[in-house]
DNA sequence: TGTATAAAGTAAGCTAGCTTATTATAAGCC
DNA sequence: GGCTTATAATAAGCTAGCTTACTTTATACA
């Protein structure tokens, strides 16, 4: 019954369940402070990565944020709504909408980077460089092998 | 407009990114594996966190799972019909209902922790023991200061 | 004893993710 | 040119998370 920390997580490697812990923080601490901004942290997502794409179809947009197409879809209704982004036809394929930031988005661009960098800062707080340098290096290798095992089209890393 | 790996993530520190990325890609490889087994993630969370917590009542799970009771409610609600889980009256209290894991569930308790015990070796491949060791010492670092980060009442650390 | 407060669970309604299926348009090929 | 196939976006419907509000039942205390 008792749950007291050092016991939690029992038999399956509890790296696992501190990962996931970990990054379900980071969440919640990114959510709480971009919310007042009106926004959710998918949003704060799209948006994000938006600035970088401009001019983007929903397509692209979707397949650089590893999500589906509906799913964007949905956001990005949203975010119209909220006057931040614009959706234009796309004068070569009367298929495709091209994506904008709207100008309003940019001061709310601003106020989320800031967020994020004070976020960061908090969550590093106390490790050095060298250890920081070291802890990027063993989670790359960890989302090495990661990837094998999404493309390993037999799902199961075992076999095959 | 490229969007070529060593670029990715700009400004902001590329850890938070990349434990986001290690994380959510856990995630994908975790569901596609248990998803043959006839359950989603969440749904494994709750029986294997219930196979420790037998008998304790609703709210008892939510806390331990840190998740919402409605949303726990639901996810109770599915598995009962799937017939792994029993929701029964508690005879001291009338409000609350006790949950047990039903014997059907065991065989499928099982095959889900060797599932997960697959993945995490798949994960941690490539990493000594050591590696392994600094790496669960600095995350657990990290979690200490998303705790008090959590904890910090003003929410936003910046104002009081 | 009786009322006020607290707690357990549910309901309703939102965002966000997914999959599958549809519609409209492009592109390829005979 | 006309058919087939592929692609862009959307629709519909599911799980899962949240919050807020509600009902029922315990508990506390005046």
């Amino acid at each position: 019954m008792a749950e007291n920390g050092a016991d939690r997580q029992s038999q399956i490697d509890p790296i696992g369940y501190l990962i996931g812990d970990v990054s379900r923080m980071i969440r919640t601490v990114y959510d709480r402070r971009v919310e007042p901004l009106g926004l959710t942290r998918a949003q704060w997502r799209v948006m994000t990565r938006l600035n970088r794409l401009e001019s983007c179809t929903q397509t692209e947009l979707a397949t650089a944020l590893e999500i589906e197409k509906p799913t964007l879809g949905k956001l990005i209704e949203r975010l119209e709504v909220k006057g931040w982004v614009d959706r234009r036809a796309d004068p070569n394929d009367a298929r495709s909408k091209r994506l904008y930031l709207t100008p309003a988005a940019r001061p709310v661009l601003a106020d989320m980077h800031k967020e994020a960098k004070d976020v960061v800062a908090g969550i590093f707080a106390g490790l050095d460089g060298e250890e920081a340098a070291r802890l990027h290096a063993m989670l790359d290798h960890i989302k090495g092998n990661l990837s094998e095992m999404l493309d390993d089209p037999a799902l199961t890393p075992v076999e095959a």
